[in-house]
DNA sequence: TCAAAAGTGTTTATAATACACCCATGG
DNA sequence: CCATGGGTGTATTATAAACACTTTTGA
């Protein structure tokens, strides 16, 4: 998937999720290589494992592309596909990105605030505020600042600074408030 | 797994994970239902699927057994299990714990705050004040007072209040602070 | 000098933690 | 009447939301 025109994105394959055969002495990962280029995804985690109509196991997994990777293919609005998983595979990221740095997988590797909030609000499908946003993630020390700032289009405005995510491994920043260890 | 003299259990088969082979035409949820009783289990969820050392893939699944079930067999500490699998259901126990009602499906039917705490402690390998406890999960509308008070022991004591779980099913009670839709 | 876009300051709201203190019981 | 365990009141702290205001640019 990936979160691009303020809009959530599914990569298809001839109509269906891209999927590959898993061979005796396989492992899950070869076969997964298979079916997508690992090499564009920022993120990729195991969804669900179900029997599907014709009696076949399928194991699902959720991979995320970022905004900025240009990769070509039969990318369709995940919300308008009612392919098994799908639904399943955006639920996971939205509760994601709120708790902890999944943003990474999503976003350019440098960005602005205005930026970042546009991939949050294709992710989550609803208005995020930039300013919010940008306090949250700095206070969390799941942003960075770093050095540069991005000139003003044609129609003016304020220069703005250049952020990154601290880290690009799969990180809970959210320390659930309830129910924390004694410190 | 269950959560009992604090201390989280894992009941194991002749020294593995319960397990049964899917058979052709078979959902998964039937051939979970050969390799353990699913009648026993206040909650079930799908965990991870793996190919193990010996090529067969397995699919685990985590079922939770409330404290007040007396379900016979070999019940073994999950901290000093090094069986494939434990280790993932124990982290998504207690993370599930924080940000969920689960509590209900390894407490009994109805417990004192006390007792809850039990659970918790059991289950989250780290201390739980009582007070916070309740408060949290009362605010939460997670736990209910129900009628009647259990007497004290031998050594007295102050009646303390029965509570239950509002819910016995799976449900989300921390909808993450951060990047929560408008209203 | 105005509109646009970015960013900061400050207040408010909400939730959880800490902890002192009060309550009800058995011996 | 005191030890024990349960429960409440309340202050403090942490975090996020809201929003007014300032900054920096292009035209």
């Amino acid at each position: 998937m990936r979160a691009r025109d303020g809009r959530l994105d599914v990569l298809l394959d001839g109509g269906r999720l891209p999927a590959a055969a898993l061979s005796p002495g396989d492992s899950l990962e070869s076969a997964l290589a298979r079916a997508v280029d690992l090499a564009v995804l920022a993120h990729v985690e195991q969804l669900e494992t179900r029997v599907l109509e014709d009696g076949s196991v399928a194991t699902a997994y959720l991979g995320l592309v970022s905004s900025e990777a240009d990769v070509p293919g039969d990318w369709r609005p995940a919300a308008e596909s009612a392919l098994p998983f799908v639904g399943a595979a955006q639920s996971r990221l939205r509760a994601k990105l709120s708790y902890t740095n999944l943003g990474f997988a999503l976003a350019p590797a440098t960005f602005t605030i205005s930026e970042l909030r546009e991939v949050y609000v294709a992710a989550l499908g609803h208005d995020v505020s930039a300013t919010n946003l940008q306090r949250v993630l700095v206070r969390r020390g799941v942003l960075e600042r770093v050095d540069g700032r991005r000139a003003p289009g044609r129609t003016g405005g304020r220069p703005a600074a250049l952020f990154r995510f601290a880290s690009d491994r799969l990180e809970v920043t959210d320390e659930f408030a309830a129910l924390r260890p004694p410190r």
